[in-house]
DNA sequence: CTTATTACCTACTATGTCAATAGGTAAATG
DNA sequence: CATTTACCTATTGACATAGTAGGTAATAAG
């Protein structure tokens, strides 16, 4: 299940994207834009600052802005970022103990699969491919 | 992810149809091949006989049995049934309200063939598919 | 008919995560 | 210097997860 964290990042970057030409947008709008309490939105965007993927600029006239262009992240980074993994199942996780029973489990082999196609489908998937201009 | 209900009751199935022939099997048998606590089993296994995967018998001789063969389950039912659901966001759940943004929402499509693959990928996969012999 | 074995039932609990809120300080601009 | 903005730390209530504890009821074998 994709947490509000994931979810909510991801609207923020859709936000600055179709805004990027205004130049740093202000938290403020971004969650008026997108009802979602700033306050919240505050603890989103710092990860997003600290993973690389926008970059803020205090004071007036200051805000947010995407670090590349919307085509160059991939939804899968995205939420990678906010949710830590997109495994599905702690034994495939990178920072997970690895599971005593990995060589005979019957149930891993699909469980990797599935992660595989999971993560296929997301970093495949583009923040332009998105936008509302793209559909 | 995936909860160690979802994961163990797969187990527990698995386990059950690889041992179909000898008929009833104790609960007490599967938690020790599977080196999971059998307390912990015991609710997960009153979830498989209330959802109907299972049936069971009390009594000296008695333990749990499949209802059906094991091509005849699929994995997306069994998890369904231990999870509730197997939607990956909160919008896309059956019992949930409706987002007032649906209409508008740019993500909402992505999650929805998101959802659609996980569907089919676990709705496709057979009990049969996982077990020991057909691999 | 007694005993062992098994399923089945209700309740409890510790831990952790989620989704926020509260109340500030620091930086930049006009 | 006042305003706007980012940035920081701490706290909270609600809920889910992953079990544990301690029983009762049913069934079969001896």
């Amino acid at each position: 299940m994709i947490s509000t964290k994931g979810r909510y990042a991801l609207r923020v970057m859709l936000d600055l994207a179709e805004h990027e030409a205004e130049g740093h947008i202000p938290l403020k709008d971004v969650a008026e834009r997108q009802n979602i309490s700033k306050k919240y939105l505050e603890i989103i965007v710092k990860d997003l600052v600290s993973g690389g993927m926008v970059s803020g600029v205090s004071g007036k006239g200051g805000g947010y802005k995407l670090c590349r262009s919307p085509e160059e992240y991939s939804v899968g980074e995205i939420l990678e970022l906010m949710e830590g993994s997109l495994a599905t199942v702690a034994c495939l996780s990178c920072g997970a103990a690895p599971c005593p029973r990995a060589e005979v489990c019957e149930t891993l082999p699909m469980w990797a699969e599935y992660d595989k196609l999971t993560h296929d489908f997301f970093f495949g998937k583009k923040l332009s491919e998105l936008m509302k201009e793209s559909r």
